[in-house]
DNA sequence: CACAGTATGTCAGACTACTGACATGAGTCA
DNA sequence: TGACTCATGTCAGTAGTCTGACATACTGTG
């Protein structure tokens, strides 16, 4: 069934191999999470509260590229855990600032250190410069992408 | 709660930064194909099959990064709605290659051309060198992930 | 003040993709 | 030939995320 590359153009299409890239990052991530206990967005909202502490809800979902429903059902489940505190009452509008317990920060060290591993994997055969040039390619993207459709005038 | 950003370390890293531009490209795609009436994945395997016809569903799963158990539902699926034909017995082994009908073709030409569209707005802001240097650097990530963890020795 | 508009937290149901499991067919090797 | 290994197709159950909906709280404008 298989032959060879008929090169056809999905083996140049950038949207295709950011996808394969970002694929292969996540199956990547998958396998040092999953013994601990962890999914990717668990760990991803557990290292966005240590950076961002207070971070409500919201925040955190827009920062992990999920719903906040989804954030919601995990702050729920990271809260039952203890891996995470919520005030009862909002202190200003709805938005309940998220803090990191201590068992929190403990169960992020190791994942932490798991991930960046694998990020440093991921970028083994990158110069500095070469690191360089593709955060600037990703920012651009990410920038083109955000914009509106730009209607044609 | 919005408190500018702190640069602590999210900014700079690649795998969070590859992980919003995938994320971004994901809900372009599928603003521009939920009108049509399709999926990502869905999509993704009529673009497959008409660059690569008789691809096996695990090759189509393989292709479109998903398991060939999820593969195999879309296929069926695809194939009530008369867009694939897969041949009832296997010519050799168990795989059945499938092929696009002219149905399955021209649902196919109104989503590619969509997707080019988004794809290219992604790219505005890249030189043809900038392009080539992202397939280069995407490229040496996707290898270095697919790599086994490389133990220490 | 009253009102519309926007952002947030949360509950409920639906969907997509996943893991687990089993049977079938091809290739390898003694 | 028979045993083993591997890849494939498929069914069933589970988990994570999504959309829809509603109530609440801040903001700006008349």
């Amino acid at each position: 069934m298989s032959q060879g590359e008929p090169g056809v153009e999905l083996d140049t299409s950038l949207g295709y191999m950011l996808k394969a890239a970002a694929s292969a990052l996540h199956s990547a991530l998958e396998a040092v999470l999953k013994p601990l206990g962890m999914t990717i967005t668990h760990y991803s909202c557990l290292e966005l509260l240590a950076q961002r502490p207070g971070l409500s809800n919201s925040e955190l979902a827009r920062g992990t590229f999920v719903t906040r429903q989804s954030m919601n059902v995990l702050l729920q489940a990271l809260e039952r855990q203890g891996l995470v505190v919520r005030p009862a009452q909002a202190p200003v509008g709805r938005a309940l600032p998220t803090e990191l317990t201590d068992r929190g920060r403990e169960q992020l060290k190791v994942a932490s250190a798991a991930v960046r591993r694998v990020e440093q994997a991921m970028l083994a055969d990158l110069s500095p410069a070469d690191q360089d040039q593709m955060r600037r390619l990703l920012t651009a993207c990410i920038a083109s992408l955000s914009e509106p459709p730009a209607s044609a005038t």
